[in-house]
DNA sequence: ACCGTGTACAAGAGACTGCTTGTAAATATC
DNA sequence: GATATTTACAAGCAGTCTCTTGTACACGGT
């Protein structure tokens, strides 16, 4: 068995991650960083907002954990930390009846061991 | 509820429902009436907020989407619409492609499942 | 050392949030 | 009709959010 090990308290609280969220502008920022690093300055340049603006978006993200920093010279690269996103999947797991759900829910009630796996 | 949407633009989708869920509160309410629908009154008498500020919470999570209201008497009884929760899907599986992969992977490791605190 | 570039920090304006107290509307009971 | 119960509406206050302008800091090139 692997010890899968969270550090959940060094994250953010779920209010956090869903703040961070719920604002277009933070998402289309994740958007942009989802699958390359991009330095803060191409960054604000998609937006009609100041650099500053944006900065201080990023500056949420970051508290949220949902962006990774790093520093190269005098730009600063940011990329989506998609981990961060756990508490959200967790509030979706907790409120959404899914057959996904209720199977996760009977196996821990039920079976300590999987009755299946892949051919 | 006193702010009333007149001069900004009307909340999208997301943003409302990613709001709503980013307060604790509001999280617990929904929480009361995931299974079972209930009174307000009977949602307000869990808290020690007062009851106009329980009302507004309702109105918070009832204008995203993620209560129904059904009016029995004067009583009015809420609960969770879980299909409001679809945006909430979709901003994780936009981010976060793996994150039901990975809740099948639980399933099949007979994850237990964390303890959950919540003021 | 100087200057330009990239970025964050600081302070303030205006709107929004979450709470409180006070009140009104709708339904039930007498 | 009168009264109680259940709930939402209204207004106001303190704190927070997002944006702006102004500035400082860090690094790289000349």
């Amino acid at each position: 068995m692997k010890g899968v090990r969270k550090q959940s308290t060094a994250l953010a609280a779920p209010d956090a991650v869903l703040r961070a969220l719920a604002d277009p502008h933070r998402r289309q920022i994740l958007r942009l960083v989802q699958h390359t690093e991009l330095p803060a300055g191409r960054i604000a340049a998609t937006f009609t907002l100041t650099q500053q603006a944006v900065s201080q978006h990023i500056g949420v993200l970051k508290q949220a954990g949902l962006l990774t920093e790093r520093r190269e010279g005098t730009r600063r690269l940011y990329a989506l930390h998609h981990e961060a996103l756990e508490p959200v999947r967790e509030v979706l797991s907790e409120f959404w009846p899914d057959a996904l759900s209720r199977l996760k829910k009977a196996v821990e009630t039920a079976h300590p061991r999987p009755p299946k796996r892949e051919p």
